[in-house]
DNA sequence: TGCAAACCATAAC
DNA sequence: GTTATGGTTTGCA
């Protein structure tokens, strides 16, 4: 724990059932290093574990700071379709650059609404399979909210804690639009649609 | 519809 | 370096 002369920083690592639903958090004191969700324990803590991008001592707490706790509460808002009304500290720095651009850009995505990987990739450059790619390994499920991205004819593509999560986050989000908008990201723009048109959709 | 090829950033070797 | 791997998209039959 100690390297010598000072303390190094420490990764803390917490999980928490809140409905039946695990949710993990791993952060250092300043901002989220990673996250995620699944219907156990074990897999839960595995996932942040594996999302922890590069190694650092972590220790699992029981009783989490406050700033785990404060994390774990929006965590769980987000998963109850709540949103959060301020955006969370990430630690993006040590992921690739455009896997940032790509994070960023779906945070962009509003409560209510989804677009997909085509147009993420329009707007922040490089291919929609691309996209697919820094979804399917985001650090900050359901932070960065990759349930929102869908693909080109408003089917659901894939999603990382499962179809039936990604289904039931997207029913907790929906607010009753009914028009597609148009939001700003980094530097271009993206068309986002009411999450009712994949969800009618599935029918 | 269904299939095949192009797409392109990462991670793994 | 090189290769394999996708949470996709598009075009064509």
């Amino acid at each position: 724990m100690k390297n010598g002369t000072k303390w190094k920083l420490m990764i803390e690592v917490h999980v928490l059932n809140l409905d039946g639903i695990w949710f993990g958090v791993a952060c250092d004191q300043l901002q989220i290093v990673a996250s995620s969700f699944s219907p156990t324990q074990q897999k839960t803590l595995s996932n942040v574990l594996a999302s922890i991008p590069y190694q650092k001592p972590f220790q699992v707490f029981v009783k989490p700071s406050d700033f785990a706790q404060t994390a774990s509460v929006c965590i769980k808002k987000i998963y109850d379709g709540q949103g959060v009304d301020e955006p969370l500290p990430l630690a993006y720095a040590s992921l690739p650059a455009y896997t940032q651009k790509v994070l960023k850009a779906t945070l962009q995505i509003p409560l209510g609404y989804v677009a997909s990987y085509g147009a993420i990739a329009k707007a922040v450059g490089g291919s929609p399979r691309a996209v697919g790619n820094v979804m399917a390994s985001n650090p900050f499920a359901p932070i960065v909210p990759c349930h929102r991205v869908v693909k080109t004819d408003l089917k659901l593509g894939g999603y990382g804690g499962g179809l039936r999560v990604k289904v039931e986050l997207l029913n907790r989000e929906k607010r009753g639009f009914s028009h597609s908008k148009q939001v700003q990201v980094d530097d271009g723009s993206l068309t986002v649609f009411p999450a009712e048109y994949v969800l009618n959709s599935l029918v």
